[in-house]
DNA sequence: CGCAACGTTGAACGACTTCAAAGTGAGTGG
DNA sequence: CCACTCACTTTGAAGTCGTTCAACGTTGCG
């Protein structure tokens, strides 16, 4: 589920996207923009809200980049998602009592909340677009899905590529003239804790890819260089979207 | 999203139990047993639906073992999920031009289909039903980061811990009455996949963790002998589904 | 009964981790 | 402006966990 928009979206209806499946009609971003509270600035380094925290409501994330995450019995972590803006943050633990994940400012953020109880409406009032986001919590199963692969089945090699190319087509999806490089606040600790390795290996293994010229690194910044392979080296295949949804219920006018 | 029942729904309503959640009502029973297909066989190791089919559908499990695995570029296998009776099978390839999953029979089989339209005209017809299969969506997502933490950040022993401990959870919401022991039709080349180790590895970890006497093995049964020990070992914690839903739109009478 | 799939075990190997230490760079206070 | 600090990056060396390869045992099904 991504909501694309510069600014509080009831001033940015026309830039809103809602999925990246269908743009939601004029009448249904009006609910939506009805439902979500105001935008909230969070400071660098802030948790939006702790695993074990009663799950109220979730989160739109108008701008900046938000990491959710777990934290195992042993100290460990796991970095479930890196958020970025359009996304819907903590909508997993909407189904349990206590919520699963910790989400973290990466960087200064903005955000707005939508209660369970705005949310809920939303099926009955726009059941297309509740559709939509039934649709978009399938897709979210489908990037976990590939996760689960990539970490389970292939090497650290396989794994860094396949993040950095999945980053870079979500990057692409809200600033479209990407190109091959972009920046990203991560450290090399935390891209560990997306693929499951070391810091140390992370390391290790950003070194290898750059020796095979693969990728080129400067501070925070990772170019691409070779798309193609590194998409092959990933191990997973692309994915496309759904193209036919004449089977959702029609949008509001 | 959780459907049990022994016969075809229309003729087994009482028993019905859509979701994990809440029980959906009559009405909205009858609405989903008249979206559903004919009960379906399948036979053993009959694949239900391939990876880069088309996603027209999805099924609804109604007896037997049924796996949900990716195949990688290289050829290795992660297993998905094992759908147990009760399941949606295929929903999150929905959202895909091509299904990313493919669906084999683990066991003789019966399923029921449900077109995509019939699964569209649910969110007009019935939106307290589809704000339960929305939940139990992000159920399955919690599900899937939960894997992912195992795989990522656990070892192989916590691992096999973690997978038991969530089967034998499952087993007991079909069959309450069900004991520590529960058989399965798993082969430890199956469990592999599934918690991404080798066959030869899986069958060192069962030795190990019988060895330590946490668990009990003859043919494809197994005994869990220390629930406690093995649910603190697997490191993930338990999950208790949402209690208050009170912000779903009202069931249909 | 015979075959094929599955399970079990040993030994060697390799990928990743762990531990340790030094290098780099941005931010802060004197 | 410089020195200091802290977080992050980089590199090496040793260790561990899981894989790979190979062989043998076991089971169940046609």
């Amino acid at each position: 589920m991504r909501v694309f928009s510069d600014e509080p979206l009831s001033q940015a209806l026309p830039r809103a996207r809602l999925t990246e499946f269908r743009s939601p009609s004029p009448a249904e971003l009006a609910i939506l923009a009805s439902l979500a509270g105001p935008v909230q600035s969070v400071a660098r380094h802030r948790t939006i809200r702790r695993e074990g925290d009663r799950p109220q409501s979730v989160y739109m994330l108008v701008e900046g980049w938000v990491l959710s995450s777990i934290t195992l019995a042993d100290g460990s972590r796991q970095i479930l998602k890196v958020h970025l803006p359009g996304d819907i943050l903590g909508a997993p633990s909407i189904a349990l009592d206590r919520a699963a994940e910790t989400l973290t400012a990466l960087t200064p953020t903005r955000l707005r909340t939508i209660g369970l109880s705005a949310l809920g409406g939303l099926f009955t009032r726009a059941p297309h677009l509740a559709a939509l986001l039934f649709l978009s919590a399938q897709q979210e199963r489908v990037i976990l899905m590939d996760r689960l692969c990539s970490i389970g089945r292939t090497s650290a090699e396989c794994r860094l590529a396949a993040f950095l190319v999945h980053l870079h087509d979500r990057l692409k999806l809200i600033t479209p003239d990407v190109g091959a490089r972009f920046d990203h606040p991560l450290t090399q600790e935390q891209i560990g804790d997306i693929i499951g390795l070391t810091a140390v290996h992370v390391n290790r293994v950003f070194r290898a890819l750059e020796d095979r010229k693969l990728i080129l690194r400067e501070g925070h910044g990772i170019e691409l260089l070779d798309m193609a392979a590194l998409r092959k080296l990933s191990g997973v295949p692309a994915r496309t979207l759904a193209q036919d949804l004449s089977w959702l219920p029609k949008p509001l006018d």
